[in-house]
Order: structure tokens, then sequence, then C-alpha cells
DNA sequence: AATTAATTTAGAATTATTCTAATTACACTT
DNA sequence: AAGTGTAATTAGAATAATTCTAAATTAATT
């Protein structure tokens, strides 16, 4: 577990933009996200975590996550009230939930889609984020060969 | 607080379709939503049932709540993890929520946006619910007249 | 009227998250 | 190197929305 050069500056400059200091726990945890995109929940986190920082606690898993969130680096996805999930892709994406599974997918989107959201707006509506979220099953595409 | 004949017909309808009773609670519940459009709470449900039905308990709120969803009448909507809230309005739209204020409006969208977003999904992906949730604040249009 | 099944009810339990207060780590000065 | 100040981490308590449980009520059916 581990960033890359071109990470580790990304996470440098996104932090101290908003003065907060590259600690430890926060690039091991924004490392754990990278590293498998899974959607994790903050307590999947906290497990994985503890497997090489067993010093770790929970209370700081919310911190470093409500940081990461803050400077920009990882999303937050939210299903229903399920526990929120935490996302590292920053292109403009929608989420598809799988009711059977529970897993999450990102699918991808043009920002000329989120652009014609944004029109039927009023005016005056200034919308900072805007969140796409599908609901449904996978389907088996069985090849009968 | 009261149905029109015309919706008392769609209650029942709907709740019959899946064996369920036209109970006075749930249609007390489901007046109410229908009254008052602003996507109350259910704690929010709960208070404003009380002032005419003094007797119900947050308990049945809550499964009143799930059969009026359940049976397609109401919509829930979530915003991160603020409690869910509840509306009446079954055209395809999406919702904008107002950072400053918490308020909750009513976006309608034509149903061919909402196709347009199905056709970035894989094939074999079958959504059953698409949600849209803008976040961001309302300007002051001033007319500096 | 008796029986049955569904609904309502009060309160306990659950669970994700936030809060609190104490400890630790770190940068900066002397 | 020791001292100071600030931010970050930590453990555990507190909170809040929702669900669960088991008993009581209601309504429909025999």
């Amino acid at each position: 577990m581990h960033l890359t050069h071109a990470y580790k500056t990304v996470f440098k400059k996104a932090l101290e933009k908003s003065s907060l200091k590259p600690t430890k726990q926060r690039e091991h945890i924004f490392s754990l996200i990278l590293n498998k995109k899974d959607h994790p929940t903050a307590d999947e986190i906290f497990t994985r975590s503890r497997e090489t920082m067993p010093s770790i606690s929970l209370a700081t898993v919310y911190n470093c996550l409500e940081t990461l969130v803050e400077s920009g680096l990882i999303r937050q996805v939210n299903f229903e009230r399920e526990s929120t999930r935490y996302c590292p892709n920053l292109k403009p994406h929608a989420h598809f939930h799988c009711k059977e599974t529970g897993a999450i997918y990102d699918v991808d989107l043009p920002a000329s889609l989120f652009d014609s959201l944004k029109k039927h707006l009023p005016k005056n509506f200034e919308p900072e984020q805007i969140d796409i979220n599908f609901n449904g099953s996978i389907h088996n595409t069985n090849n009968h060969s």
C-alpha cells in the first residue's frame, strides 16, 4: 500500500491548499482508497487500515475521510441511508447500485449530460454538486453458443 | 386534512394491489404528504399527524410510510445521510437541495433525459430507479428597478 | 360471538456517525 | 536539545434515525 510519486504530490498539494497536514494516517487511508476502488465504507476502511497500521482508530478514519473529502481528493457516495462510501474517481460519473449484491459501479458520463441537466434548473439555482444514482440489478448475459 | 374522491380511489387501489389494507393511519399520512409537499421527514410527519390524530405512534408513521412507498404512492428522497424525506410527486423529476436552508425543490425533467442517462449503462445493467440530486445554493435575483 | 390475520403501539435495540476530552506528534523557537 | 503552541489522533461516550420485539387492538370471516 503505497502512493506513487505523482499521487504523493497531488495529496500534499491538496491538503496544504486547505492548510491541512499530510499525515501518515491520511496518506495511508488515501492510498487504501486509491488501490482498491470498490467504494468501501468507513468501517471497511478501518478494518483494512488496521492490517498495516494496527494502531489507527475508527475516529481517525472518520476524521481522515472528512479531510480527504474537504480537500477534494475523494468523493462521498450515498445510497438511501446505507453507510457512506468513498470513491477516488474525480471524473464526472454516476453510480449504479446493484440491489442484489450491494456492489457499486462507476458509470462514466459525458460532461455534456451534466450540462443539459443543469439547464433545467431555475436561473438562480447554483448547483455545486450533482449526484446521479442508478438502482437496479445486473442481468446474466448468457451466450447460447 | 382529507383526500379527494379521486385520490381515495388511487389510494385504495394501490394498497389493495399489494394486499395491504387502506387503514385510517395510512390514509391520514398519505393525505398529509399530498397536502403539504415540502418533503417532510418521518419525524415531521409524526408531529403533523399528532395534531389531528393524537394517538398515532412514531412506529406507525414509519410503518405507514414504508407501505406507501411499497405501493408506489410516494417516493423516498435522500440527501447524504440526512433523514429520509417523502415526496408524492410521481412524475420523472430531480431534487435540488439548498445547502443554506436545507429546503428541497422538485426539478421537472423530460423523460428523454432519463432515457439518455440509461444509454450510458452497460447492456446488462437494469435500472429500476434513477435518483438525481443537485446540491447547491439559491442566488438572490435582485431587481435593480 | 369466536377465530384469525393484519395493523398499531410503546419502548428497547441497533448502527453509523459525531462529540469530548485527553494524549501525542510535529514544527518553530530559544 | 528543551520548551512552546498548534494540529492530529485516540478511546470511549453520546447522539439520532431507524428497526425490532412483543403485546394490544382492529377488522374481516366464519
